[in-house]
Formats: structure tokens, C-alpha cells, sequence
DNA sequence: CCATTTGCCTACCATGTCAATAGGTTGTTT
DNA sequence: AAACAACCTATTGACATGGTAGGCAAATGG
């Protein structure tokens, strides 16, 4: 449900709200700290900020940084990015073909609500309160 | 998180908690009402059997049948043998090699959580509930 | 006893995703 | 210009998934 990538990408997001506010922090560090491959890192930042997640700076000095304050992301939000979508079954994923028996489904109201719960449960988590 | 596997063992249980009590049902009929493969239907009754869900009776006038009241079984522990684990990360699941870093990982709580939860609301279905 | 029905078992395949790596390019700063 | 750091495109190997094929074993009805 959750793979490593979303996993990585939550970690690396708290790492950033560890760090002084405003500052760049290289990759390289945050990769480091964080026990995860330089390159595995790069993969996953790239779609933190072509979302707009995080700030990126180029050159010496540059790096990345929180793009808001930490109370301001939610751990769906994040995962949500990363990994695509929460949705617990395939007929409920963003953009699936509507399942042509949906109508007298037994089992859909399940998937429906477990569905609510996950996401639920994920946007009450802030960023911050996993940080420091 | 929930693969196909999963979602057709559970319509498969709920078909035969509509029939009738103690009769046998056989697979092909199962298979042709819920519109799923006759071979692929094997495979997944093969599991149910041999974790003792439903009981198996060979030859002509032979099929399947629940083992118990449809009020005595939850939706957990049907999804639980067919998928192996509900577990949202691999650093939970059923068997897996205990993270080195676990004792300050900052995100355990939140996929901790996140997996009772799933669980509990899984557990708290009765395939009764859904059939009929 | 034999044919039919039905479950059971083993193997196989095609596709796709995941985790991770490699190498090079572009942009910034000092 | 040199160092640094983000960015982009491929590629790889491993594994899971969804699904199929063919034959074997057991039970039943006639």
C-alpha cells in the first residue's frame, strides 16, 4: 500500500523540518542523515518539488527547503504526491475505468470507506508534529 | 494495498453465504455469477480451502460450502489469508526483518497506527453484513 | 464398472511496478 | 574557471500480479 518511496519521501520531508527554517539543505546531507541512497534521494526530491512541496537552489549554497511552515503539510498530502494515490483497491484509484457493476457491488462500501478512513487519518498528521 | 486476489475472495465468500446453508456449491457457478475466471476462481477457493474457510466435496453433486455461520466470519480474516498481511508497510509485516532503526524512527507510530486502524475496521465487518 | 462431474496440483507466461543505479547536463556561486 | 548542486533520461534486476493450460484424484450416478 504504502512503498518505499512514500516511506523515504516522509522522512526526507521531516528531515528538511528539522533543519533551520529558510535555509538550503544539500541532498547530499539530507541522504546521509537519512541512511538512503544519493541518487534514490535525487528521484524522490525531484517530485517533492515539481509539486511544489519544496524550494530548490541550485550551485553552491543551494540545496532544498520547506516550501511552508511544517504545521502546513499533512502526511497525505505528502504520500498522496509520492506515491500517486492511497486509494486501498484498484477501482477506486484516480482515474480508473468506473467498474461497470459498481451499482450492486456488495463489497464497493467497504473499499469506500476504508478508503475515507486512510485519507482521514493521514491529513490529521501534520509534518510538523512528527518533526524534532 | 488490496489486490484483485483479495477483492474476488471476498465476493467470493459473500456468493456462497447467499446459497443455501450446508448445500454444496460448485465453483463453476460461483465463477459465472461473480464473472471471474473459472481457472482464476480455482486459485483463490484453493486458499479459502486450505485455511479451512470453506469445505470441499468431490464428484457430481460436489462444490463448495462455508464452514461456518456467515455471521462468524470477518472481512479481516478473509482478506488476511488471501493476501498473506494487510500491512500498509513491509517494516510491519508478518515476518520482516525488524528495522535497525526503529527505536527513534520518527514515522513508525504513523504506519503503527494506521495498520491497527485498518485492521480493526476490517475485523469489525461480518461477511453476513454484506450478503443477501 | 464406467463415464461424468468436480476439486486439486504443478507449471507456466506476460505484464508491470519497484528499488536502485549510472551518466551526463544545466544552472549558481564564489 | 572551478566547484557545487539540482535536474533529466535510461537502464537494470527482482519480484508480484493476473491469468492460463493440462492433467490428476476423488466421488457420484447409472
Amino acid at each position: 500500500m504504502i512503498s518505499t518511496r512514500g516511506r523515504y519521501a516522509l522522512r526526507v520531508m521531516i528531515d528538511l523540518a528539522e533543519q533551520e527554517p529558510g535555509r538550503y539543505t544539500p541532498l547530499k546531507d539530507v541522504a546521509e542523515r537519512q541512511r538512503i541512497s544519493k541518487k534514490y534521494t535525487e528521484a524522490i526530491m525531484a517530485g517533492l518539488s515539481k509539486a511544489g512541496l519544496v524550494d530548490a537552489a541550485h550551485g553552491k549554497g543551494g540545496g532544498y527547503r520547506l516550501n511552508r511552515p511544517a504545521e502546513e503539510y499533512s502526511v497525505g498530502e505528502i504520500l498522496r504526491i509520492t506515491e500517486g494515490d492511497l486509494a486501498p483497491v484498484a477501482c477506486l484509484e484516480h482515474g480508473a475505468s468506473p467498474c461497470a457493476y459498481a451499482e450492486n457491488c456488495r463489497t464497493l462500501p467497504v473499499w469506500d470507506k476504508l478508503n475515507l478512513m486512510v485519507n482521514e487519518y493521514l491529513d490529521s498528521i501534520t509534518l510538523a508534529s512528527l518533526a524534532e
